[in-house]
RNA sequence: GUCCCCUUCGUCUAGUGGCCUAGGACACCGCCCUUUCACGGCGGUAACAGGGGUUCGAACCCCCUAGGGGACGCCA
């Protein structure tokens, strides 16, 4: 048996703790039956994927001890891309089809394609659109083939009523109707596949013989399987498992928490604890045990113990798991060590002093300067922000505002940060002093501190973002309604 | 809107027809330990979404309703 994790990075290259859910079930089901576990990092979105987000994601799931075997090298997973031949794998196998009748050139052209929709929902039918809703006549393809038109490959799929039975490993017989499979897209218009066409080739070219994914998939399972059946390969077992959520039960992101593993390494949560909590999501011990390593999840694991419920991620346990880990796992010497390699080090050290140096007359001022750097969510209260200027809706819209923007931000360095928020000072005809005083006291929990932009960059994304986030919910938050209209002022600027 | 999935304490869960007056854990509350705060120990509050079946018997099986979530992209 072959089982597969397919990892894509986020497009802000934050390696997320939902990857590290699905691969750790993944590592579980394969040993559990003595089989390979793989992994598969790719992105066929060329404005989303990079060397350093795919390095980014294996770094944080090798932090986790979660190790995989290695696959083989199908288009170039778990290195460096290698564009050109990824499209000509794909290529081949989407012209095969192409051959067969199972998949047709289409030019339409994304206009076309929204009033298409927009008619069959007016009509009171699913948005999915059929080979015959996308056919043109033979002069139009002609002329527009002539023209060089940019042209996708897409499948065709049934039109008749009825529907497609598709087995899960977990929920039994899942009957998926045929009207709303749509004449999926498998090779874009730049030539490089959709998830649909590079999961079901590569799947075949791995050998992969069962598939643990996010319940996310289960719409798209028709399509896969049909696939297969076009190519005719043998469909892998499938088994959706549950989504992790928010608090408020939404799908798990960034928005409302933080998704990052990074953030978590950066809050100080022991790997060993993250991994055991995310083992608790979903999932229990037979004998219901609260702590186990992942060798004894390994050892005990069974998939029929998943719960279909979808689990809130909810770090109030995790941080309990985490003490227990702190207290009872770790000897002096050993938790000495975490802290070094954590951030007591000479490195942190020699980020910080530039900006510390001259702030300080005596060694002991350092450590108070610097807190805030080896600090989690910051003790700060709605009285911290008593000394600013400004409306209390005012400073919230503003972090709110910030918030947005960085989260936006790829590329986090000093002068990017310093330019976002730049930006919103400008575009709001605030002065940048003004815009910055709020951000200083939710970065770095006071305003006697060094420029928050610098706290910022050493700070990373993840941890400066949650930061904002809390000191927003220390000022009271933002309603609904008020968070609809901050929105609306937010795309104006 | 359409389709799909899901539904046990606030949260994570045990439970696969009688062992359930529903068990554990986090959080919360109380007590004990303690020069403080934690830790630790003991105890407490708190749940089978609702309604119909099936059955001698239903948290567990079936149906309906409700609620939540997901999907409906040249994103994965």
């Amino acid at each position: 048996m072959t089982v597969r994790t397919r990892v894509a990075p986020s497009p802000t290259g934050d390696p997320h703790v939902g990857t590290a859910y699905i691969a750790l079930f993944n590592l579980c089901f394969a040993r559990a039956h003595g089989g390979k576990f793989l992994l598969r990092v790719e992105d066929t979105d060329q404005a989303r994927s990079t060397p350093e987000s795919e390095q980014a994601i294996l770094d944080s799931l090798r932090w986790l001890g979660l190790e995989w075997d290695e696959g083989p090298d199908v288009g170039g997973d778990c290195g460096p891309y290698r564009q050109s031949e990824r499209m000509e794998l794909y290529g081949q196998y989407a012209q095969q089809l192409v051959d067969a009748g199972k998949a047709f050139v289409c030019y339409r052209t994304a206009e076309e394609l929204d009033q298409l929709r927009e008619a069959r929902r007016a009509a009171g039918n699913s948005s999915a659109l059929k080979p015959s809703d996308l056919r043109l006549p033979e002069e139009d393809v002609a002329q527009r083939r002539a023209a060089g038109a940019p042209y996708v490959i897409r499948m065709v799929v049934p039109e008749e009523e009825g529907s497609c039975a598709v087995e899960d490993l977990l929920r039994g017989t899942i009957e998926l109707d045929w009207g709303m499979v749509d004449a999926q897209i498998l090779l874009k218009s730049d030539g490089m596949p959709t998830y649909h066409l590079a999961n079901v080739v590569d799947d075949h070219l791995m050998g992969i013989t069962h598939v643990l994914r996010g319940e996310e998939w289960i719409n798209s399972a028709p399509k896969h399987k049909l696939l297969y059946e076009y190519f005719g390969w043998d469909m892998p077992v499938l088994c959706h498992l549950p989504l992790l959520r928010n608090p408020d039960k939404s799908k798990l992101s960034k928005r409302k928490n933080p998704t990052s593993i990074l953030y978590y390494q950066r809050m100080g949560y022991l790997p060993e604890a993250l991994i055991n909590y995310l083992g608790r999501m979903g999932w229990s011990m037979p004998d219901e045990s609260e702590k186990f390593s992942l060798q004894q999840m390994l050892d005990n694991f069974d998939i029929q113990r998943v719960s279909l419920g979808g689990p809130i991620f909810d770090v109030e346990k995790l941080s309990w798991l985490n003490g227990l880990y702190i207290r009872e796992d770790l000897d002096q010497e050993q938790l000495a060590q975490r802290l070094v390699d954590w951030a007591y080090n000479a490195e942190t050290l020699k980020a910080v002093l530039p900006h510390a140096q001259q702030r300080m007359e005596t060694l002991s001022d350092f450590a108070p300067l610097a807190a805030f750097l080896v600090s989690g969510t910051l003790p700060i209260t709605e009285e911290s922000f008593a000394g600013i200027r400004g409306e209390r809706d005012d400073i919230v819209k503003g972090m709110q505002f910030a918030l947005w923007r960085l989260e936006a931000q790829r590329h986090w360095t000093r002068d990017t940060v310093w330019n976002d928020l730049k930006f919103l000072a400008d575009a709001q005809g605030i002065k940048v002093k003004d815009f910055l005083a709020p951000l200083f006291i939710a970065i770095s929990g006071s305003s006697a501190s060094f420029s928050v932009v610098d706290a910022m960059e050493l700070l990373g994304p993840d941890m400066s973002r949650a930061r904002i986030r809390h000191a927003i919910e220390v000022l009271g938050g933002v309603s609904k309604k008020t968070m609809k209209r901050l929105e609306k002022a937010y795309q104006a600027l």
